[in-house]
RNA sequence: GAAGCUGGCUAGACAGUCGCCGUUCACAUUUAACUUGCCAGUUUACUGGCAUGGUUAAAUGGGGAAGCCCCCUGCGGGUUCCCUUUAGUGAAGGGAGGAAAGUCCGGGCUGCAUAGAGCAAGAUGACGGCUAACGGCCGUCCGUCGAAACCUUCAAAGGCGCAAGCCCUGGAGCAUAAGGCGCGGAAUAGGGCCACAGAGACGAGCGUAUUAAGUUACGGUGAAACGCGGUAACCUCCAUCUGCAGCAAGACCAAAUAGGCUGGCAUUUUUACGCAAGUAAAUAAGGCGUGGUUCGCGCUGCCAGCGGGUAGGUUGCUUGAGCGCACAAGUAAUUGUGCGCCUAGAUGAAUGACUGUCAGCUUUAGCAAUAAAGCCUACAAAACCCGGCUUAUCGGCCAGCUUCACUU
RNA sequence: GCGCCCGUAGCUCAUUUGGAUAGAGUAUCGGUUUCCGAAGCCGAGGGUAGUGGGUUCGAAUCCCGCCGGGCGCG
């Protein structure tokens, strides 16, 4: 029985755990979200979350956004690669979007899932020649 | 009853599943420290072993598999087993606001500075009170705004009436009610400014008339005119207040790397002192890198300890000018006494997601009861803590004030 | 947590200090020129100075409260 609970150790926490997702420049992104990653050596995911000032003014909509999106990783974190994730939210949303944020955020679940598997098999190739 | 206004309270409710952050308790495991008893070594103090001894502190995950059980059939819960690891389960109770906001004032707290006074700079400004303090609050005075009511007046269509007039409607004006707003000191302490118009705009002078006499009166404009005006939300003066910084304050613990200090080891040669050991000063050798090589150029070893200190962590961190009730003092703000209560502490930042029922609102249908659909709400989320101010705000409830009309 | 600056025509900016007509360029529209355009020339419209209040005879300008935008320090 997989358990759902978010730990500490699924966050991502230091200013240098985030540089170096930025840095490593793999982005996938929708209308809402945009999702950094970059594949890390633990056995889970790590999440973080970024909600700029910019893309909703008042504090209480951004905390609406930033749970709304922990809840959707919480839920799904054992179909989710072992990869440090980044999701940026770029265009403002609320309650009345959330059956749109989730088919997005599960379309960028899929769609992560099969860029981390393809890396993989290429590595691997390039390690045999 | 109508209209206008003021103040206070509240911020959907209940239940279920999963999840997050503190607090407390219980038992279990692991680690560390301290301690008790016994045995052995050896000696009068240590070392080792045992107890599944005691106390304290800290931490308590991750992955996998098949079956069974439970119910509100789910992304649910329970039970069993395996792998890994230093390693967890259960229970109770709590978890955003009236503005948490803007950061406009005032304090607490903390560090630094500080004999006293002054200058500079900034702030405040009727009078009296409240307060830890305030630019806040309360009371009074003043100014100003303030009604579809009252009063005055005007207009016009209609109604009633023989007529005077009345009713109704609209416009204007006056003085106001409850109430709102007000940086409300000083203009002979001094400086500055006062457009256009006007003869003249802050110094008095000019014109006309008049008189013994610059004596007296008047002067189309203009906000202000013959006067020792107006303006201090122009400078200024007077009175009062203010040391500077802010929880990223401050305190403690403390990796890696570089550098500092101390000690030891390694090390070429020369000189001085000394019989010697050695001490002191200078110096290069050696090694590494560059280079085909000599020359040349650049760098300077190892170990231990100490202190400062960065990342990081702990603390500050929530019991406080606290909240509720009662009584008393006071017109009130507020204060005193008694009793009761404990009410968020996150830090890439917890308070969430979903479901059901009932309220609530909107729309549609309907005479209505009601039904269906939608919204699950307004403004908006703590970041050291308080007292205010300002601004945003869907509704609901309660209390009070003023004016007018009607009834008794 | 502190500190500071800016909002004027559709756009870019003057006028603000020191109060009294809100102005320029560009864009728009009309005319002229041309076979038709562009450029040029002539003319016109466009603003209650972000917003609400106050001081004053008079406010874009001075004072206060909001709204929006931007910058700096730790």
């Amino acid at each position: 029985m997989p358990s759902y609970r978010l730990l500490k150790e699924a966050k991502l926490i230091k200013t240098d755990e985030f540089s170096s997702v930025f840095n490593f420049r793999k982005r996938i992104a929708t209308e809402y979200l945009a999702l950094h990653y970059q594949a890390n050596q633990l056995q889970r995911p790590r999440l973080g979350l970024v909600v700029g000032k910019k893309t909703a003014k008042l504090a209480v909509s951004r905390n609406y956004m930033r749970r709304v999106l922990r809840e959707l990783f919480r839920l799904q974190q054992h179909e989710i690669s072992a990869a440090d994730i980044i999701l940026r939210v770029q265009k403002k949303f609320d309650k009345r979007d959330f059956q749109l944020i989730k088919l997005e955020f599960n379309a960028l679940v899929v769609k992560l899932n099969q860029r981390l598997a393809r890396a993989e098999i290429n590595h691997d190739k390039g390690h045999e020649a």
